[in-house]
DNA sequence: CCCGATCTGATTGACGTACCTCAATGCGGG
DNA sequence: CCCGCATTGAGGTACGTCAATCAGATCGGG
């Protein structure tokens, strides 16, 4: 025979259907002892709900919003096209996804934000966004009013999001640093690091991780204080040609944030390719195609579909107080070099 | 208004539930005419059906089954952990996954199999192994039986496999042979290769790229003739330690199959960690050591889960008939190093 | 021992689909 | 014109769960 279902519980149990209902779905009115004895009958048969077929009857439906901040990347932008693939194959699983960009520095355009959602009978939202007092606030408020949040690339330490999705950015600094020295090999010089912010935590720790390797497994390689390149890529060539010019030649460059096309583009412009060794982050369009072309040596990156995916079946088992399993949820630092671009 | 339903389907085609039903489960009886009606009100109205509801209705489950040779290797246990995890979280989709491990060189064996995967009302299945008649045969007849089959990790090109899962080996040779060639930098030398066999297409493919890569980019870096190592660690550190006696000191090591304790064993008797670069295949929790220990320098990996989950979500699509979304489907070559273990 | 409050049982109708039966319709051929 | 066949309609039951109602049971307190 199948599975048991809530006849079998209620039989087991000696209770009426009605009563079992309530139990599962911890509705009042069950005395304390039949309390106990449904869960026990759950227990002794191994019960497991048919969320489907729950789901079919309570006409459920799950939306989640994918909170991503305004201003143009190809990260983000491929993160948002991530979504909406995965939003096509999530209709079996009566999911629903919308992405909201918007200005997290203005606290106007974010109640705006934090209206819709709350508006939109939204189940859970998944936010990709630096840690400010602003959104730590609101995820305090998504919250209180019952909502499922998951920090999505960034980490929202401090904040009280139910889980982070992403990689660990110290590792992944780690990695650029190892994969940095032994492609370096014996050369010594001097690496240009750029990075959106030195406020940034990410970027702190992919920095931070950089130096470590660098420091303690190749000493002859001086890793240069940081470059600011606010993700944009014109500030990005600018601050590494002067830095070049100040400094002389480089034999190598980490790109630990965005703007990467400013990099490309100076490496292009100064002859650079095959003689620095540059290293940056996340495979978007313009790195894939840097790689093949031989500007860039190796992206460090992660896979935006899986992290939708990831963020989808977490908000999804949170929003049913389901059991996750943390190792399916892992986010892997991947390795890009030409020859394993899928 | 929610998504439409066979109710307004029917509706929409002026005809009765009945016939929709009759339609779209392509049962007879209907004439031509008709069922272009319904069609046509299907695409009108964009009706998809419930596919959580059909199966309620219609008590469906997925019965897949994932043929693994026998043998043991870390590498089919983390394979076949993989499945065991998945199972666990697939509850609600209505899929029970069995792993059968066999042996597929005996033609008893394999048809107590094939008897055992058609007796038990088998969905699909999932096969890993070198392409041989035997199992290309047993192929054809599974599918000639109505279920659907996908390669796993070793694709069976010439069968009626309905869908490969798993990386591009002669990709994941040349992403080894970069490696080496730019761990090694400027050292001259020769490489030894292991392959579990000659004849084994994944390690023709992994061989002609490593040396494609090594030829054209390293030509002071020597691919010696490939060793067999026939998935057994002690032929392989018998076959590299002959290969290191009598070829003198070797810069490189690069074992594409099975067997890699083999290799650890010897790079660790004789002193050669740090000393060679050590690239090997499959993360599996000896590599993982390994790496961690310095042992072995690269590991290029497909991640098991992955492709377990891909297999099932193809397993599944195609028993329904349903779209696969390709890009979701294609499994990433890895690169792990230390710094970057999960 | 009776009253009201608190539990519990029995029953019903959804949800969207599958699958079955039986009756009715239309059509062409003899 | 009537028989037989192919096609269609109408309706029901089921899947496993949720949600609601109403009646009956049990209990404690006065």
């Amino acid at each position: 025979m199948g599975k048991p279902t809530v006849h079998d519980i209620a039989k087991e149990a000696g209770v009426s259907l009605a009563t079992v209902d309530r139990v599962l779905n911890s509705r009042p009115g069950v005395r304390e002892k039949t309390v106990d004895r449904v869960r026990e009958a759950v227990e002794r048969l191994g019960y497991v709900r048919d969320i489907n077929a729950a789901n079919l009857a309570r006409q459920r439906r799950y939306r989640f919003v994918f909170l991503l901040p305004d201003g143009q990347s190809q990260f983000l932008d491929s993160l948002e096209a991530a979504v909406d693939e995965a939003a096509s194959g999530l209709i079996d699983w009566r999911c629903e996804l919308e992405v909201i960009r918007s200005a997290f520095r203005d606290p106007m355009a974010l109640t705006a934000v934090e209206r819709r959602i709350l508006a939109t009978g939204t189940d859970g939202v998944a936010i990709m966004g630096h840690e400010t007092p602003l959104i730590r606030d609101m995820i305090a408020r998504l919250k209180a009013r019952g909502l499922t949040v998951v920090a999505l690339v960034t980490d929202q330490p401090n904040s009280e999001r139910d889980h982070f999705i992403g990689i660990d950015n110290m590792a992944a600094g780690r990695t650029a640093g190892v994969l940095m020295g032994r492609f370096l090999g014996e050369r010594a010089g001097c690496v240009a690091v750029i990075v959106n912010s030195t406020q940034s935590r990410d970027m702190v720790d992919r920095r931070a991780g950089f130096d470590e390797v660098l420091a303690s497994r190749f000493p002859h390689i001086e890793a240069l204080p940081s470059l600011e390149g606010r993700d944009d890529r014109e500030r990005v060539a600018m601050v590494l040609e002067a830095c070049i010019d100040r400094q002389g030649p480089l034999v190598g460059i980490y790109c630990a944030g965005a703007g990467t096309r400013g990099v490309t583009r100076v490496v292009k412009e100064r002859g650079l390719a095959g003689q620095v060794v540059v290293v940056a982050h996340e495979l978007t369009p313009h790195c894939r195609e840097a790689l093949e072309e031989g500007t860039i040596d190796v992206v460090i990156t992660q896979n935006v579909g899986h992290i939708v995916r990831s963020a989808v079946r977490v908000l999804r088992a949170k929003s049913d107080e389901a059991e996750i399993i943390e190792s399916q949820e892992k986010i892997r630092i991947e390795i890009a070099i030409r020859e394993n671009l899928s």
